[in-house]
DNA sequence: ATTGACCTTCCCACCGTGGGAGACTTTAGA
DNA sequence: TCTAAAGTCTCCCACGGTGGGAAGGTCAAT
């Protein structure tokens, strides 16, 4: 299988196929003679993975180690659910961030009148 | 007042004052004769500015827009609501992203039993 | 044999921020 | 007055993650 029907079928770019290997987050593809590289379905497992983790918001950092992990049949649960409970922390962190922003712009659309005369409480708010 | 200064008043560093400045974000500060920036009141005021639209979340290409409607003395108000109701709906996707995925790990963990046996769902989970 | 689709490597872009090098200027102290 | 330190200048590079594209090699079908 080569890169492009491997991207295809693990919903990885191309391209991204080609960066994850160059950061060591997945293991080096073997070649063709001409240079292709060519992919087994455990690899299309593998990228799965990566992407399944990417979507739950792991960083490529936090990815390599689940990556490990998923490797390691002698791995202990708790060291997986470690990782787990550390993003879902920084996850939590986020969305307490992003939720006091909303708050405070909330507060300041709903004090402006939002038509056309000039003066607005937001840009005042934002200026002090 | 130079830009060391500037950034300790303003709470934005040099670094990225000059930043600001290089992007067309804030006006090109007035040189001293050696070529040194210099700074006023005014400017402080505008660092300010930035700062807390930055801290609101807002993407930099908000923050021109934001900076435009405050320095136009015959804005409307509407179009600064409609700013800040534009970035108030892309917060509100954003952590609805990151609730789910926060809903899924959660789950995740919880059928992990996180001790010294290697089989945990987690890494199951995110294989298939 | 040609063509078109695929593959290769390499560089550049985004956004926002920080680090640091090498050169120059200003300020403070001896 | 001379010197050392601190401040500033412009550049380039890095991060994370992704995409775009150029220039060249390869494969399959016509």
């Amino acid at each position: 299988m080569n890169i492009g029907e491997a991207a295809e079928a693990s919903g990885v770019s191309a391209k991204m196929i080609r960066h994850y290997e160059s950061i060591g987050l997945i293991p080096k593809a073997s070649r063709s003679l001409s240079g292709y590289r060519t992919y087994q379905e455990s690899d299309i497992h593998t990228l799965g993975f990566v992407r399944r983790a990417r979507r739950l918001g792991f960083s490529m950092k936090e990815i390599k180690k689940l990556v490990g992990l998923w490797r390691n049949k002698a791995r202990k649960s708790a060291d997986v659910k470690a990782v787990v409970d550390v993003q879902i922390e920084s996850l939590e962190q986020k969305i307490t961030e992003l939720e006091a922003m909303k708050a405070a712009l909330k507060e300041l659309a709903r004090r402006c009148h939002g038509d056309s005369r000039p003066d607005c409480p937001i840009l005042e708010g934002l200026a002090t």
